[in-house]
RNA sequence: GGAGUCGGACGGGCCACCGCCGCGAAGCGAUUCGGGGAGGAAAGUCCGGGCUCCACAGGGCAGGACGCUGGGUAAUCCCCAGGAAGGGUGACCUUCGGACAGCGCCACAGAAAGCAAACCGCCCUCCCUUGCGGAGGGUAAGGGUGAAACGGUAGGGUAAGAGCCUACCAGAUGCCGCGGUGACGCGGCAUGCUCGGCAUACCCCGUCUGGAGCAAGACCAAAUAGGGAAGGAGGCCGGCCCGGCCAAUCCUUCCGGGUAGGUUGCUUGAGGGUGCGGGCAACCGCACUCCUAGAGGAAUGGUGGCCUCAUGCGACCACGCAUGACAGAACCCGGCUUACAGGCCGGCUCCCGUU
């Protein structure tokens, strides 16, 4: 397991147009608290994340702590993540009314990204389709 | 010891590993090393400033804010000291221009809510005197209503009464004296003057008052579209050249505006600490000393261990397991207000107990 652990500005995403970019056009996967952006980009060689946390979901204390508990799943979780992709994670409205803690946000998260890890290999292993 | 009141400081500690954002040093560089990294309210954005840009001859009106007095301050609606009124046994707390400039309002109840009046009464006169009856007049002591009803007590007086008269008390107004920088206080004299409340309803008086905000502002500056200038190709005049005119197309060069983006503003400041001096105090002066976050889709985090303090549970001195307040810098200061698990320190008051 030689998984990297850092995640440095550059592996965030910082600009308007990219998370619009990724709002209309990327795939959505929802979960009990967020819902997943993925925006698959070839060629940038890079992965990147974001986070969204409304208003909505609770004062700056409660916001600023989902973003932190988001950033450090990405951060200890990268190698799952798919390459050269865009991936917006935006809490849901309840998603502050629940204390969660890093195991919860793992629990919930973690086995989406297996699975989308999976499909990715498969569609490289049989790259002969799509009209 | 208990209850209360006013004020101050705190807001778990230590360590390890993995990270994040600035700064400094070394290196061509990958990187390495060193050091820093949320609060008392960072919050609400309610006041006041600094700073920046825009506007601006001068004056007034309108609008807005404020409102006892004196002081502090860069400034304030803040702070300190004082005054008056009200509340509390007390420490202490709360409030603050004007109601004979005008114009209004005062629910319900009550006869009547503001300048005059009279529901039940009381008294006198008259009328059929059959009575608890009717008519006219005089009264405001008593009753009843209300948050509030035109001074209180006693005596005289009277048909019954009333500051109608007298004494004392309380107040109002005017004048004078003394003390105080002043708000105001104390005292004396005169007048029977005894004629509410609400200005956060409008209003009057006095004082102050341009507007917007760091997404302010400054600089650099792609791609695309469009603008301007010059030259060439082009079109027209012409047989051709020179020359002139045309711009609706294309090319080249240059210019300015300007979006994305980047840099800056950006943290050393009406700053903190200590000492001395002035002042009742707020605060001010001088000397020495310290440097304490600067992000930008937005860092200040995660995991684990040990200890500590509360609270709850397991029959709770020992042990174990949970839970730990309000809340996150966004240009910077001075205040106000609001939120807050816990415990800590100090001044003062009342009550109880002991010697």
């Amino acid at each position: 397991m030689m998984a990297q652990q850092q995640l440095p500005k550059e592996g965030r995403i910082r600009k308007h147009a990219d998370y619009a970019l990724c709002y209309e056009q990327g795939r959505r996967h929802h979960t009990g608290n967020f819902i997943l952006f993925v925006f698959p980009r070839p060629g940038s060689g890079k992965t990147r994340v974001g986070m969204a946390v409304s208003r909505k979901v609770g004062n700056a204390v409660t916001r600023n702590r989902l973003k932190r508990l988001l950033r450090e799943f990405y951060r200890l979780h990268q190698a799952l993540l798919p390459y050269d992709s865009d991936i917006v994670t935006v809490a849901k409205k309840h998603a502050g009314q629940s204390q969660l803690d890093l195991a919860q946000v793992s629990a919930e998260l973690e086995p989406l990204l297996r699975r989308q890890q999976r499909r990715q290999r498969e569609q490289q292993e049989a790259p002969t389709c799509r009209p």
